[in-house]
DNA sequence: CTAAACTCCGGAGTCGAGTACGGAGTCAAG
DNA sequence: CTTGACTCCGTACTCGACTCCGGAGTTTAG
């Protein structure tokens, strides 16, 4: 199984646009095969894992730049900024797991309490955010 | 405490621009208060409050369009509608904390195995990530 | 009373993340 | 060997979420 997808096959597979494909190349999140004087690039598997991991890492809220960084965990000779890059991600996403469970609570919250309040108090959700810097 | 504070004292409470107090409420997510005949607005605390909500919303991970509808949970009117749109945002909101914890196991994992892999093998977070749509 | 700091306003500019376009070349089925 | 689908490439456009600008008016410290 050596390279055999073109560009929009990789497309397809990964479930994004052909020019989603071509812009992460020039962002150099993905590398282009070398182009066979005059003919068409041919992509591996690895290609579509790829995309689909930026797929979900974006959809995780990180931006581009951020997952970049992220995909440089995989070669083998960054291991040492590695660790300290994966601990420090680590720690985002604990806090971000933090927040979004305390929203699910007050999510929860509110579904429970929502015949009982009578107009008069204030959402739930919007105070429960609001304080705390 | 009746409305006091400036526009630029609602954004330095909140951490914003106060260019960014302008653009919500032309957005319709702050209400802007009435200007006294050639003076200048003046705003509650309230305002304080509603501006870190939309930026903690933010940072989870909603759009200003969806906090847009958030807010409006706490309009004592649309109580009706309100319960459905947070029962939505509640499954929203627990996938997007499975993905995370899933992401977190596996950057726990990278930190562990982090001096075992001798190069050879590929980055678990990517082979993690990569799979199942 | 004045100067500095702030507000008001509309519109333009920026940045990230794509998406669209269009002309030229390439591939694969009939 | 033609036709239709696809690829290549650069540039331009879009959209969300701001951020900056600049001229005018307003407020406040000294």
């Amino acid at each position: 199984m050596s390279p055999n997808l073109t560009i929009g096959g990789v497309a397809k597979a990964a479930g994004v646009n052909v020019e989603t494909i071509r812009y992460y190349q020039r962002l150099k999140l993905l590398e282009e095969p070398a182009r066979p004087l005059g003919g068409v690039r041919r992509y591996a598997e690895a290609a579509v894992a790829r995309v689909r991991f930026i797929k979900r890492a974006k959809e995780l809220g990180f931006s581009l730049a951020e997952i970049c960084r992220l995909l440089r965990l995989g070669d083998p000779q960054s291991c040492g900024e590695a660790r300290a890059l994966a601990a420090e991600k680590l720690a985002l996403v604990e806090s971000r797991v933090a927040d979004l469970q305390r929203l699910r609570g007050v999510l929860k919250d509110l579904i429970g309490r929502c015949d009982k309040r009578r107009g008069k108090v204030a959402c739930p959700i919007i105070e429960s955010l609001a304080q705390q810097d």
